[in-house]
DNA sequence: TTGACAAGGTTAAACGTTTTACCTATCCTC
DNA sequence: GAGGATAGGTAAAACGTTTAACCTTGTCAA
């Protein structure tokens, strides 16, 4: 048996299909009997819109495209989950795709979901070429986008960051307070530099910033590069602790590569954070469940994913232009175990 | 200006809308002469079709909805983005509502979903109250449900379960041979017995068997309830600590209450795992990471997403009817340091 | 030579809404 | 008592596809 569509209530009570739309958006123009019979009749058939009918018609509907690089990252996980909620609250709902960290990936989304008439976009980190981005808003499009945690430096996407590069400043500066000299720092992976010229990650300057105000020196071999995943993280540890001066502290580009780098570095003998103290960045859940607890960055997941919404609901009113500076919020660091005053 | 359009291709290439949509579609019938030309015009034109409007004419799109209980615990994470990887290759899309553990939020989202013409439903864990799961199945609605990781034990809803109750078992008896005696049990909230008579916790079912098997006995209160997250961990740890006899060992339903569960047991003064060992559920990422890391059963989180999106796609395709038992994937022990045989 | 049939198209009707333009009373104003 | 307004509604045209039904040709068998 079919759904129940509005000709059904319609005949069923006797007034035009038109009506029936009336009614169910409220216009204001149906008298108050023959609404309420229309209601009645409506939720007696329990008749509910066909929104995609509804979508085709006003071509515009109420959902929202993600795309996320790595679902599994309880980073990202938790900041879809703000904007999940929040979009919700906008009564818009949300179509989700995860890339797996692949570029091209997110390009084929990024179609896909056009073709299928979301309003608007919100876009994670490194899920989506910049070139892609780029005709999008070439093409004068009027769906907005919304990139969270990454500044394209596009003026047409609004963007929301946490403020990176002060966070890093902070973090390291800490380390640099409590007597760590040798300080290294694992950042993402080389293709994300070339993928933009802007920002080229501000993690990485808030670090150099941090050493040079604190007087300190690191050669180049203390920056390398990880994958974001514990994996990486690992990797990151083997290299550095190879080299002939040693490094005493890590500044990680986020929970996950510390996890991986604190277990590497156990298993090749060194204790944490006595030989090698740590910070991560995002505060992850995890970060306080693990030992030693780990100092670094709470990144505000759900007010980014909170901000995101709210502006993308803006864009979407039309009420307001694309901001031409990103949002910016706060990442405080918090301090635990993993980076204790040097004895 | 407005997107291209299936006229547009038509006028252009001098043929019925008919023609290009054969050729969309690739039709058998179009003469290879007619189906280059309108190919070359779709191209130039970079005609793509309107899915919404293909979705209205067919009444069939390619979009799933997922609804799921906390998209923050990793192991939802993990098997959602198995879920999309296989969906995606089989050409579909996801559409994702996370109802932060309410179940009547599940209910709506179900509705909205259901609104929004999406071909069928994977539904985790307890995110939709089995009253809507009953409902939709009486109504012999043409749009399949695949729940996974819990049995609703209805007949119409396809199921793919992780073999917990023997997981469990494993765990438990594991602990058992390790020379624990005392083995407690934290388990999920208890709202959750009072929504299914089915299959009620197959984890505390096996903990139970085990320790019948391994002839030990635990009092009531060695089984407490938590809320699948850190928090609801501590809490238990608290709870299990304050009891005269304190307990060796406890098997947590998942990590997630193991890493609160060890990280109060720590705050507590107790060595873990030397004063209270620890096994887990799930096998998440960070399981391997903490100190000890964690011994726990390792949910086979993508092949659960896989089969999951194999079998609903069996069913859209009309091929087979619903299987009337639950499909079963190995959730098999990996012993971590957070259990050693007892001095 | 005819008729059947196939190959290759086209026309037009759906799908379920929203929305514009148009009706028809009734009431008010002068 | 003619001429608006206004209130309350309807008819029908969209939106962009797919698809069933219907047309042309040309070919080939009888």
């Amino acid at each position: 048996m079919p759904r129940t569509t509005i000709k059904d209530v319609a005949s069923e009570a006797a007034v035009s299909i038109a009506t029936v739309s009336a009614v169910v958006n409220d216009a204001d123009w149906v008298s108050a009997p023959t609404r309420d019979r229309v209601q009645a009749t409506i939720d007696r058939l329990g008749y509910r819109p066909n929104r995609v009918a509804r979508t085709m018609r006003t071509r515009r509907g109420d959902a929202v495209g993600v795309i996320v690089s790595d679902l599994t990252n309880p980073y990202f996980a938790e900041v879809v989950r703000g904007l999940q909620h929040r979009l919700r609250e906008h009564g818009r709902s949300l179509l989700l795709a995860d890339t797996n960290q692949q570029f091209e990936e997110g390009g084929r989304q990024f179609d896909l979901l056009l073709d299928k008439q979301v309003d608007g976009f919100v876009f994670f980190g490194d899920s989506v070429p910049e070139s892609v981005l780029a005709a999008h808003v070439r093409r004068r499009s009027r769906v907005p986008i919304v990139t969270v945690g990454r500044d394209y430096g596009l003026r047409g996407v609004a963007t929301v960051l946490a403020n990176a590069e002060t966070a890093a400043f902070d973090a390291v500066s800490h380390l640099a307070e409590r007597g760590y000299r040798r300080i290294a720092h694992v950042t993402g992976p080389v293709a994300e530099f070339g993928a933009t010229t802007h920002g080229a990650s501000p993690r990485l300057a808030g670090y150099r910033r941090a050493l040079a105000e604190a007087g300190l020196d690191a050669p180049d071999e203390y920056v390398v590069h990880g994958d974001w995943r514990a994996e990486g993280g690992a990797v990151a540890a083997v290299d550095l602790l190879s080299l002939p001066q040693r490094p005493d502290a890590v500044f990680c580009g986020n929970d996950l590569m510390a996890f991986g780098l604190m277990r590497a570095a156990r298993v090749a003998g060194l204790d944490v954070p006595t030989d090698l103290a740590v910070v991560g960045f995002d505060d992850v859940p995890t970060a306080a469940l693990v030992h030693p607890a780990l100092t670094t960055c709470a990144m505000p997941k759900a007010a980014l994913g909170h901000a995101a919404a709210d502006l993308l609901q803006q864009l979407l009113d039309g009420g307001s232009d694309i901001p031409d500076s990103p949002v910016f919020l706060d990442a405080p660091l918090v301090v635990r175990a993993s980076t204790p005053a040097r004895a």
